[in-house]
This record gives structure tokens, C-alpha cells and sequence, in this order.
DNA sequence: TAAAAATACTCCATAGGTATTTTAT
DNA sequence: ATAAAATACCTATGGAGTATTTTTA
């Protein structure tokens, strides 16, 4: 289980169970995501998705409570990445703080 | 960011910023965790762990930010895993009922 | 001098792409 | 007839190992 395979089965709920649109919005294709998709799937042993032949109509009810898990992994990731542009914001200041200082 | 360097990160801290006993406790080598942990603070831009020399000594600020994070994101994880793992005890569950209510 | 981190290198797995086939609407 | 998913195939990247060097305590 990656952190990507949980991006994609967000983008597929979110792009209203299309995997071509979920692909186009996350700037890949969309034999990569199916990919993942089965990947995630096996890892898991779970079906997430209800299949109707090879179209895809929604969630499993396993389905449902591992999207919000992965959502809220997604966002704990997205933080971390929040947190560290922050950071290097706060020492470009700083360091331009002491620039300024220097200059003056 | 993958989970695994976060699960890397977080193995370190908890084996008291020594890089070979977090090795052997994810059971992988030491130069592994070396690198993602490398490629980790490349990524955010950020270094998480103090060093002086090439000896650890504790978590940054920001370190200590990116660590609440991400054992939540791990926490997430392993919920998914085990959602998995409790669905295909009900499915053998229902499986085992069926067979024996077929033999009943 | 013992123990830990970093580096160099090698290899294999796999992520992700293109092309194509299958299937559903 | 269109559009979407699956499959086959290929390549390049990088994850992870062994061996070695550097460094600290």
C-alpha cells in the first residue's frame, strides 16, 4: 500500500468512478491507475470498487470506510508537505530578514 | 513522500535516532534507511533530524511537526489494513456459516 | 578501537508509459 | 459507434542489498 494507490482510489471516487477522468487530473494515464487500482486491491484482498463488467458504479460498503481512511492519510501527508513549505517561507524570511539587517 | 519513508522516519526516532537498530527492528539495512531518510529531507526541503557529525542526536522543529504527522498518517494506514484484514474475517465468516448451514 | 553513518556499486522489481483488445452504452 | 476498462508489452527509475569508507565516541 502506497500513499499513491490511496491518491488514485481518492481521484477514481472523485472523478465519479471514471478512471480516464481520474487519470487526467492527476496527470497520468489511465492503464497506470487500473494498475495501481488492482494493485491496491490485492494487497488489501478486498474488492473496492462494485464492478458492472468493466464499468465502474461505485463504492463497496469495505470500499466506503477505506476511502476515508485514505483521505485522511492524504491530508496528514498534505499537511507534512504544508508544514515544510512553511518552513523554508519562515527561513527565506528570516534569511532575507538578516540581508536586510546587513544591508541597512 | 512515500508511507514507507515516513514509517522510516518514524522506526528512527523510536529506535532513539540510531539508524542500524531502526534497521534491524523494520527488518532492512542500514544503508537503506540512510537513503530514504536522505531522499525524505530532500523532498520537503527540510532537514528533520540533528546531526553532529554523522551521529543523530534528536528530531529539529520541524522534525518534531513532520513525526506527529506522520505516525497520524501511518496510524491511517494501518486502520485500512486492518479493516482489510477484520472484511476477510467476516468473508470467511459467512463463508464457514454457509458451509455449514449447507452441511446442516 | 568499536560502532555508527555515509558512500559507491550493483541488481532486480516495478511504476508508468504506448499500443491494443475487450466490453458496455 | 463511442467511450471506457483491461491487458500486453517495454523501458527507465529507484528501492534495497553488499561491500567499503569515513567518522565519532
Amino acid at each position: 500500500m502506497t500513499l499513491n494507490q490511496l491518491r488514485i482510489l481518492v481521484a477514481i471516487v472523485d472523478a465519479g468512478y471514471n478512471i480516464t477522468h481520474a487519470a487526467e487530473r492527476v496527470h497520468a494515464t489511465q492503464p497506470g491507475l487500473s494498475k495501481q487500482l488492482k494493485q491496491l486491491e490485492e494487497y488489501l484482498g478486498l474488492v473496492l470498487l462494485v464492478r458492472r463488467g468493466k464499468s465502474l458504479t461505485g463504492l463497496t460498503p469495505a470500499g466506503e470506510r477505506v476511502v476515508v481512511h485514505a483521505r485522511n492519510a492524504l491530508a496528514e501527508a498534505r499537511a507534512i508537505r504544508a508544514l515544510a513549505n512553511a518552513e523554508r517561507g519562515v527561513e527565506r524570511g528570516l534569511r532575507i530578514a538578516a540581508l536586510h539587517a546587513q544591508a541597512s
